[in-house]
DNA sequence: GCACCTTGCCGGAACGTTCCGGCACCTCGT
DNA sequence: ACGAGGTGCCGGAACGTTCCGGCAAGGTGC
């Protein structure tokens, strides 16, 4: 607990220690006022002076001490990240964390990670499908900051900046893609999660099975449902329902995870059996053969939730604030028929 | 850039707006000094005050204003945390990355995202898996802070920690598994990258190769190589070599990757041919057959980076110490023949 | 010459915390 | 009765920043 700055105050800044305000306006022989409006570009300075600070703090190494400055002013230039701990959509969320790391980094913000419900003392948060069964995300949401989802939020508070993708318009085309490879019977594997995004696919499908007159199969799993318990399921859907002609996983990677049961049914993924993931990753790219999927863009999500949320704290969107994210199905050989 | 907290300091705190130690103290009774050594259970006061005081915290919901105590003490609170960007090893550093974050949480430690080398104000670093030539890290290295890293770096400067894993010893146990099964000519694929972890792999092997009186089947993928470049190499490795009987793949996902290459090959896995990973993941497990690979626990290996900067932090560990995480071998069908 | 505005700069208070030093009171031992 | 030592509490300075208000010097119009 003891200080780590050097003792005299007075001395132009040990080595290891960063200079201060004090010190650039020193080495500038102007007063602190002027060495702060020189370098925040705000009071009235002839172009001399702001020069002279701008050299001696360069040549002083001076960076401003955060904590000061957040103290002064209340802003802390800081923001707070929420994932949900799904290490089977770990390609996707840490493609999202880069994205919200990059795009922070050069808004000069910085990002602090939150796993409890312990509201951090920042400028903003922003939650990463949110699901509203979660007490963490709960209080998250309601500590009275601004705050941006990525991905709608089905629980009652409304975030002041949301950024989500239409899913149900890339499953309808999913489908629609299917059917025109001559699926008649595609099952959709879905989760039981509460994230928005799940139930808005159940719902879709459902909607686009009663406008083309084909049978409802939805199948369930528990959301992070263990490989074994997926391959079951097909297992039994493809004895059980030996009609199927293709199969959406919505979960992240349970494609890949299904296709060893597929092929030990006797199926052709592909010719006469068609497969499809809701999420893009890796082991949709390398299964064999490489799986269509919707390609989810999980790092422009993260940078485009950084930019609303730096547009609502800057009062430049105004609170409520909804945008969209493209999304791409990507053709690959398993709907290649 | 308008300040957030309310106008009036003297009212017992506006909605939303935490209580100060002020508003505790006057709630309380007591100075600020007095509410400040009960809170902090630092001075002299008697267990009566000390109750009232936490009291009047709880019923005001205070919470220390980080900033302020940051700017007296200079002490943050906060430590960085630096993983390099190789989403292919998604996996891994997600669960590294929560495992840092638990740990912290439980610490009371905020943790920052740090991607660029912009050093940021923190007590401390955390470095997963630092590759000497990466400016980034140099920079946060160099930072004067001190820095734990997972995994050895092989840089020039020296880390105040350093947790790391006996991957020489857990590779020989898995080489000496494939022997014992039957493998006489196992080869390892690895990746050119610098960090200490891959050199170890390849050391090690060579080391064992020549004990073994093996020749020595080094190859060589790009760090992050997409899957095509590792299959295009296992294809011609099993055209141009045969006898290969085993093969060792360093890098996360990489023997999932190359499983449909060996099967069009016309070779069994578990069966004429042992496939292993040096990395464990969802994929190892979920593949078909099941793929024996090194458990590196990632998790732990967080948790043990920042129980490790507390303790280098609080001055009770010396500088320079080093820890170990042991990690399993896990046996799959994929060299159970 | 005066009134007035603009420009360039600065003094000093405030943000909320920690902690040094000091003061008043109480309890003993002598 | 008195000094020594302990206990309980407090005043106020300091951390580094921002920014309000003010002041002097120079310019402009009359």
């Amino acid at each position: 607990m003891r200080r780590v700055r050097a003792g005299k105050p007075s001395t132009p800044a040990g080595p290891g220690v960063s200079a201060t305000l004090a010190d650039v306006a020193r080495g500038a022989g102007v007063s602190k006022t002027t060495a702060s409006d020189a370098l925040r570009g705000h009071g009235r300075v002839s172009d001399a002076t702001r020069q002279a600070v701008l050299d001696a703090a360069r040549r002083l190494g001076y960076s401003p001490n955060r904590s000061a400055r957040s103290l002064r002013t209340s802003v802390t230039d800081t923001i707070a990240l929420h994932i949900p701990e799904f290490l089977t959509s770990a390609e996707y969320y840490m493609a999202f964390v880069f994205g919200v790391a990059e795009q922070a980094a050069r808004a000069g913000l910085n990002v602090t990670l939150v796993s409890s419900g312990r509201v951090p003392q920042v400028d903003g948060l922003i939650l990463c499908d949110p699901m509203p069964d979660n007490p963490v995300v709960d209080q998250l949401m309601n500590a009275g900051l601004p705050v941006v989802t990525a991905e709608t939020y089905g629980g009652d508070s409304r975030p002041s900046g949301v950024i989500w993708s239409d899913h149900g318009t890339s499953l309808t085309e999913l489908l629609d893609h299917l059917r025109a490879r001559g699926a008649r019977r595609p099952v959709l594997i879905a989760s039981d999660s509460t994230a928005d995004w799940t139930l808005t696919l159940q719902q879709t499908y459902a909607h686009w099975c009663a406008e083309h007159g084909i049978p409802r199969l939805l199948r369930k799993a528990p959301f992070g449902a263990a490989p074994e318990v997926l391959r079951g399921l097909v297992g039994e859907l493809l004895a059980g329902t030996p009609e199927t002609d293709a199969i959406v996983c919505a979960a992240d990677g349970a494609a890949a995870a299904v296709l060893p049961e597929i092929r030990s049914a006797g199926r052709v993924v592909g010719e006469d059996l068609l497969l499809a993931s809701c999420v893009d990753s890796l082991a949709m790219r390398t299964a064999e053969p490489p799986i269509t999927a919707i390609d989810l863009r999980p790092r422009h999500m993260g940078s485009e939730c950084v930019r609303l949320l730096c547009a609502l704290l800057a009062g430049e969107a105004p609170h409520g604030t909804t945008r969209t994210l493209a999304i791409d199905m990507v053709v690959r050989a398993s709907t290649r028929a």
